[in-house]
DNA sequence: CAGTGGTCTAGACCACCAC
DNA sequence: TGGTGGTCTAGACCACTGA
C-alpha cells in the first residue's frame, strides 16, 4: 500500500484529541460514527476504533453501543500508580534495603479485617507486623493479615529473612486487588517503629488481595513522614 | 462461522492468566509466540494480541518485539484512580455541594511553584484559595496557582460563584497532567478553613497541568480528616 | 428493532531489537 | 539480520441499548 494512504491509529487519535482540545468537539458533544471518521481520514474502521479505545481509556470520551461516542462533559483526571514491592521501591531510589520482622502471631480475624475481605465469620489468620528500611532509616511499617486456610504453607515460611510482602508476591499471585490511600496521625507502634514524632502525618496504603473469592492478604502500610506517591506520566 | 470455533479475546486472556497464576508460565518465563498460542487455541493471531495487550496493561506480562512475551518477574500492583472535579465528587456521594472563595491575588510565582511547572523565571500568576464543602462541612481546601500569560481571560472570571477548578475543567483542557499524593499535618489556613484540629493528618492531592509545554494550573488540595481515595475496580 | 460500537478473521507489511 | 510483536485492511457478524 502507498505510504501516503497509510494511517496510524496514533495519528487518528491525535487529530481527534486536538479537535476535542480546541472544542471542535465540545464537552458533551456527540462525535461522528467511527465509520464516518474512518471515511474522512481514509482509513479502516478498525484503525479509528483503536484510536477511540485509547481516548476512552484516557477518560476523554465515552463510548456506548448505539449511543455513539461522546466527549465527556465532566472530564476526570485519571492517574495510574505502580505499587511495587517495597524492596524494589527502595532499591530503585538507590538506597540500601533492610527489613525487620516485628511480630508474628496467629489470631482470630477482627471485624475490621473481615470487612476488608468481605467475609462473614472470623477465621484464624497470620498477623504479621514488619518494618522496611531504606539506608537504615525506617521507611514503611506494615501491619498485615494473611489467610491461613487457603495457604497453610505460609506458616512454614521464615519471615525473619524475607518479608511476607516478597514471599506472597513471588508465591501467591492474586486475581483481584483493592487499593486505597489515606492519611493518619502517627501513634503507638507506627510512631515508635517509624521513629516519627507522635502526631506526624503518615501516608497510608491499604491493599487487599484475593484469588478468586478466597482472601489472600490485606495490609496497611504506613510510610514515614515525607513519603510521596507520583503517578506514571 | 461455527460458534464452537469462535473465541473471544477475554477467553484467551483468562486462560493465559490462569497459566500464569498456576505457574505453568512462571515469573520470568518466556511465553510462546502469539502465533503459536493462536494455533493452540484455534483463533486468529489478532485475538491473541488483544488478550496480551490487556495482560500487558495490567502489568502481568512484558512484551518486546523480537524479545517475545515474558511473565513479569517482579509484579507490580497497578491501580488507577479517577479524580473528578470536586463538585461532582461531592454530589456523587449524595451530599450538597458548596463553595467559598477565600482569597484571590495576583502574585509573582514563588520558587516552589516554578519548580512544579518546570519553568525557570518567575511570572505573574493568579493565586486562588478556596474551600469546597459537602453538606456544609469543610471538605477540601485548595491552594491554586493559575498561569495568566497563556490565559489572561481567567482574570475576568467571577470566582465567587464558580470554582476555578470547575471553570478550568470546562474551559481549559490540558494535554499533560502530573498527579501526586502525600500526607501533611493541618496547620494555619488548612486547619482553620477545614475546621480541623491543628496537627490532624490531611490527605493531599497535588495536580499540575500543561497545554503543550505551557503551564495552566497547579493546585494543592488538602482534604478534611477521614478522606480516603479508592482505586477503580 | 435498528443503529452503533465491539469483536473476529485472514492476510499483509512494518518496526524494532536481541541474537 | 531475522524473528517477534505491532499495525493496518476489508469484510463479516455480534451484542448492547437508545430511539
Amino acid at each position: 500500500m502507498n505510504l501516503d494512504t497509510r494511517h496510524s491509529w496514533t495519528d487518528v487519535r491525535d487529530k481527534i484529541r486536538a479537535r476535542i482540545l480546541d472544542r471542535t468537539y465540545a464537552p458533551g458533544d456527540k462525535l461522528p460514527r467511527d465509520e464516518d471518521i474512518a471515511r474522512e481520514f481514509g482509513c479502516a474502521r478498525t484503525t479509528v476504533h483503536r484510536a477511540m479505545q485509547d481516548l476512552s481509556l484516557a477518560g476523554l470520551v465515552e463510548r456506548k453501543r448505539k449511543g455513539g461516542t461522546h466527549v465527556r462533559a465532566d472530564p476526570v483526571t485519571r492517574a495510574t500508580f505502580d505499587i511495587p514491592i517495597t524492596r524494589r521501591e527502595v532499591e530503585q531510589k538507590g538506597a540500601k534495603y533492610n527489613y525487620q520482622l516485628i511480630s508474628r502471631e496467629i489470631e482470630q480475624s477482627p471485624i475490621a479485617i473481615m470487612a476488608r475481605f468481605g467475609i462473614q465469620s472470623a477465621v484464624e489468620m497470620l498477623h504479621v507486623k514488619a518494618l522496611h528500611l531504606a539506608d537504615n532509616c525506617p521507611y514503611i511499617f506494615e501491619d498485615r493479615w494473611i489467610d491461613i486456610q487457603s495457604m497453610p504453607e505460609v506458616l512454614d515460611v521464615d519471615l525473619t529473612g524475607q518479608s511476607a510482602n516478597e514471599w506472597l508476591v513471588h508465591n501467591k499471585p492474586y486475581s483481584r486487588v483493592e487499593v486505597s490511600f489515606s492519611a493518619m496521625n502517627a501513634e503507638g507502634e507506627n510512631a515508635q517503629h517509624l521513629s516519627a514524632p507522635v502526631g506526624s502525618a503518615l501516608f497510608v496504603i491499604e491493599r487487599t488481595t484475593w484469588i478468586g473469592t478466597a482472601p489472600i492478604t490485606t495490609v496497611q502500610a504506613a510510610a514515614a513522614p515525607g513519603y510521596r506517591l507520583t503517578a506514571r506520566n
